[in-house]
DNA sequence: AACTATTTATAAGA
DNA sequence: TTCTTATAAATAGTT
C-alpha cells in the first residue's frame, strides 16, 4: 500500500528499513489494538527492532497474564512444575535453567571464537564453519558499506572545502580558479594517499551490489589508518 | 477499510464479530510476518479469540526465545513491582545478573551470526571481523585435521580389507596376488571416487603446516558426500 | 514529519 | 464459509 509494490524480502537500504519499521510498527500495534477491541480478543504483541529495541502491546489484561495463559496453553507440563508460589525452590529452578542457558550460550560462543573445538565431530565442525563463513561475509558487506558511506562523507567535506577555498580565492584575485584542487607536489604525498591516486580501489570489489553506485576518488583527507589496510571481496572467493 | 467507517468499539453482533475476527486475525498475522521479514525484526504475536482459541505467530527464533528475551528486557520493572521479600530479593538479584549475562552473550552471538550489525560502528565491525576471521581459520584447521585423520582411518581399513582379500584369494588359488587391488572397471566408478584417483586433493592445501605430514591416497571407501565438496585453504588468502 | 499516489485490507453483500 | 466489490486504511516514495 503505497507507491509501488513491495517484495517480501529484507529491505537492504538501512534508512528505508528503519523508516518502514517505524511506520509498520505503528500500524501493527494499531491493528492489534483494533482487533482486541472490536472482537474482544486478548492480544499480546512483542516486537524487537533489528537493533534490539523493544516495543509491545497487550490487551488490558496485562502482558504477563497473556503470556502466562499462553504458557498454559502450550505447555500443560509447566503447570505441574509451577504451582504458582514463589518458593525458593522455584527460584533455584529458574536459576539453574538460566545457568544452563548461559552454559550453552558460552559453549557456542567458544566455538564461534574457535575454542573448544575438540568436542565437535567433522559434521558439526562443517556446520559451524558454514555459519561463521556466512557471518563473515555479512560483516564484510556491512563494513564495506560503512566505509563507502564514510568516503562519501569525506568527499562532500572535501567539495565544501574546495568551494570555500575558491570563494576566498575569487575574493582575493577577482577571478575564477580551476575547480579541481592543484595536486600536491610529490614530496607531499605519503603512501596511503598516493595509493588512492590511481583510482578508487574500492571499486574493484563488488560492493556496489550492496547499494553503492557512486564514483569516488579518495582525497588526501585523513582516514582511520586501519581502514585503508585492506578491502575484502564479499562475494568472489 | 471496507464499505463504511467502523467505530472502534466491540462489535455487538456475534456473527459479524467472529467474521471480523477471522479476517483481521489473518491480516494481523500477515502484517506481523511482513514487518519481521522486511525490517528484520523479531516478532511474537499471541491472540486469543473471545472463545479462548489460541493463534500465534513468531519470527524464526522461536516463540520461547522471544518471550524469554522479553522477560529479560522487562525484568527491571518486575523487580520493582515484586513485593520485597528478602529471600526472593536475593534470588531476583541473582536472576537479574544471570539474565543480564545472557543478554550480553546473545547480543554477541547475534553479531557472530551476522545479525544486529546495525548498531556497530566501523571500528567495532572491524574488530568483530578479525575475531571471526581468526575463528574461521581455526575451525578450518581443525576440520582439515579431522578429515585427514578420517582418511587415515579409511586407509587402514582399506589395507585390512586388501589383506583379507589376499588371504582369501590365496586360499582359493594357492598363490599370491598383486598387492595393489585391481582398479575397478570405469563403469563402476562414480565421480566422487574417480575424483580421488588422480592423487590426494587435500595435499594441494598447506594443511601440512598445521601438523599433517602423511602421504595419503583416497580409496573408494565411502565418505560423507558433504565432506568431499570442498577443502579450504587455511592460510593462503 | 508531511504529503499523496497507490496498494492493501476489509465491511458488507451475494 | 468463501468470493466479490466498493471503500477505508495503510504505507512507499517523495519533499
Amino acid at each position: 500500500m503505497g507507491r509501488g509494490r513491495v517484495e517480501l524480502k529484507r529491505i537492504e537500504n538501512k534508512i528505508s528499513r528503519q523508516v518502514t519499521f517505524s511506520k509498520r510498527r505503528t500500524g501493527l500495534l494499531k491493528k492489534a489494538h483494533e482487533i482486541s477491541v472490536l472482537c474482544d480478543a486478548h492480544v499480546a504483541l512483542i516486537v524487537f527492532s533489528s537493533r534490539g529495541k523493544l516495543f509491545e502491546y497487550s490487551t488490558h489484561s496485562s502482558m504477563e497474564a497473556i503470556l502466562e495463559r499462553y504458557e498454559r496453553c502450550s505447555y500443560a507440563e509447566k503447570i505441574l512444575t509451577e504451582p504458582g508460589n514463589e518458593t525458593i525452590g522455584s527460584w533455584t529452578l529458574e536459576s539453574s535453567k538460566l545457568m544452563a542457558k548461559i552454559e550453552v550460550l558460552e559453549k557456542n560462543m567458544r566455538h564461534y571464537v574457535g575454542e573448544g573445538l575438540e568436542s565437535l565431530n567433522l559434521k558439526e565442525l562443517h556446520s559451524v564453519e558454514q555459519q561463521i563463513d556466512t557471518a563473515l561475509k555479512r560483516i564484510r558487506t556491512k563494513k564495506n558499506q560503512l566505509m563507502h558511506e564514510s568516503i562519501s562523507q569525506l568527499h562532500k567535506k572535501e567539495k565544501a572545502l574546495q568551494d570555500q577555498r575558491n570563494t576566498l580565492y575569487k575574493k582575493l584575485n577577482g577571478k575564477e580558479v580551476n575547480t579541481d584542487p592543484q595536486p600536491p607536489r610529490m614530496e607531499d604525498r605519503d603512501p596511503v594517499h598516493s595509493l588512492a591516486v590511481g583510482g578508487d580501489p574500492f571499486l574493484e570489489t563488488d560492493v556496489r551490489e550492496e547499494g553503492y553506485a557512486g564514483d569516488h576518488r579518495i582525497s588526501a583527507t585523513s582516514l582511520p589508518p586501519w581502514m585503508l589496510r585492506h578491502v575484502h571481496q564479499v562475494k568472489g572467493r
